[in-house]
DNA sequence: ATGAAGAGAAACCAAAAGGTTTCATATGCC
DNA sequence: GGCATATGAAACCTTTTGGTTTCTCTTCAT
């Protein structure tokens, strides 16, 4: 009842499927419109429609006798979000900038400078088991 | 001599690899240290941190007789930045937030509000043939 | 009512992905 | 030298993925 579901990552792993999130950002299109602008069959455009719609990538409104598709580029925030754990690992200053203005919460990361020389761990490594 | 190259956001989409690149946060650890962490072969783990190191997501320094594997989340970019493109569209209050902070060049972008009616455009659309 | 247009479902296929086991190579240690 | 450790390469296998073609179902227009 709750409908299939599709990991978010793997719905943008696909390059097409970028380029159709892309076209979709900021204009609901069916699927038709959408399959002129790919080289694939109109079927398989569906089917990688499909896989952004359980991703929740994408909504379907139908309109008539077509479907149309609307970004709904929020389910990108579980991406956004996975990413931003990594950025106090990293020296770009963007991303610096941003530690502090995005964070509310600084726990649970090690940050950056206050590695205890990670030359000897061989015993104990802390078993994170991550999240993801 | 350029050495292969791997879509890095192929490379995140596998679970495995996502959470070798949140063990690696922080500390640099050898292969078979890696592969304790995980119930597949140090084999696998092996291949899984061949397509991280294509993908530019990590960096190999040779120690001795072994390979220290480590984290480059500036890899990581690419990704932040293909999100971001799409955040003008989405209703999150830290991405308006972002929008300003981050965001040098607003150009090129339809920013939400401005949508013009979406329901008649069945004749002309926008060819956008996106970079991605 | 009848035919065309829009779209998903089914069945099928080739290639890519993720794993395994086995083999080869380099380095460390007595 | 000779053996154990660390790791990648090769060959191989199975499942998943991205695509196709064909078929069916709705809905619109005449």
């Amino acid at each position: 009842m709750t409908g299939e579901t599709y990991d978010i990552f793997q719905a943008i792993a696909d390059p097409t499927r970028r380029k159709m999130i892309r076209l979709l950002a900021g204009q609901e299109l069916p699927v038709t419109v959408i399959s002129k602008h790919f080289p694939i069959s109109r079927t398989a455009v569906s089917k990688h429609l499909r896989i952004l719609s359980e991703s929740k990538l994408v909504n379907v409104k139908k309109v008539g006798r077509e479907r149309r598709y609307q970004l709904q580029p929020e389910a990108l925030s579980e991406v956004k979000e996975w990413i931003s754990y990594f950025e106090p690992f990293w020296d770009n200053k963007i991303s610096k900038l941003q530690h502090y203005v995005e964070k509310e919460e600084s726990s649970e990361i090690d940050p950056p400078g206050s590695e205890g020389d990670p030359g000897e761990e061989k015993g104990g490594f802390p078993d994170l088991t991550p999240p993801d």
